[in-house]
DNA sequence: GTAAATGCAAATTGTTTGCTTACTG
DNA sequence: CAGTAAGCAAACAATTTGCATTTAC
């Protein structure tokens, strides 16, 4: 279902990839566009997008639909599980430690579904907006959206 | 974190809650809003919007931020685990069967968060998206967008 | 009676697309 | 030199917001 090579490697795709393989952050589209075009100060978000899009279908990156409103992209394409804040939305790598296992995936039950990739997305926060929560204290009101 | 009750229980608030809570499908916004509007014909989709955010601040629903472009919503405020489908971004429940069980959170670590929730979500694809993709055979280019 | 919520429409935000030109293989 | 990809702008889709009016408490 994947790891088709891109057609044509353009200086565009490969600083794009380039780029995004640097971080660690799985950033968006945007934010990437803004690192990108520090080396490519013409390139347009527009081509972002489209490679972004053509690397995730070539395996690889990884789009992460299931990140918030916006999507996130992750420059390593091995599976692995992430954390999202439920603040701001960014996203993290999640390791299992110890000698915890997962359970496999016939232990999950859910009709109508066919479960086909066993990599976890847990809910959590990021230590920026945990210190904005503290600060805030018995915060007032609708503190807690989720903005980007 | 959460759990104050909403202002003000209207008569759209409250429809708009017993129409989610029949339903186990997670549905959209927009969904919502049809299936509303058969009661409510003169509602407006800002007020299902408005309603399904103050309703998930008050605890009473499930915002799954973390389903495709879209957003979903839960009638059960109960944690469980999600699938969603990478085909068409529909989201069932997934229960834990046999004697497995989860590792604690304390297995997962994630250097800059804290994980808050340990609900899960699995990738899949649906019975309608496994049998598209069946009939497509070996599909054609690019088969496996996200839609919805 | 008053603050909170509605309906409607317009504004925002994130993403995709059409089209012409440029460049890779 | 053929066809893929870029750049740009306009189109789209999902969600949010401003404002005048209505309604729950």
């Amino acid at each position: 279902m994947e790891a088709k090579s891109p057609k044509r490697m353009t200086k565009q795709r490969r600083i794009i990839l380039e780029e995004l393989r640097k971080l660690t952050s799985h950033p968006t589209a945007d934010e990437l566009y803004e690192i990108v075009r520090e080396r490519l100060p013409r390139v347009s978000l527009g081509t972002v997008y489209r490679n972004l899009e053509v690397l995730s279908e070539s395996g690889e990156i990884l789009k992460l639909e299931s990140a918030g409103s916006q999507k996130r992209f992750d420059g390593n394409p091995m599976d692995h599980h992430h954390v999202r804040c439920m603040g701001c939305g960014r996203v993290g790598d999640v390791e299992v430690v110890g000698d915890a296992t997962l359970p496999a995936l016939e232990n999950f039950r859910c009709d109508g579904f066919s479960i086909t990739r066993g990599t976890l997305e847990f809910t959590g926060l990021c230590d920026a907006c945990k210190d904005k929560l503290d600060e805030e204290g018995a915060m007032p009101e609708a503190a807690t959206q989720t903005r980007q």
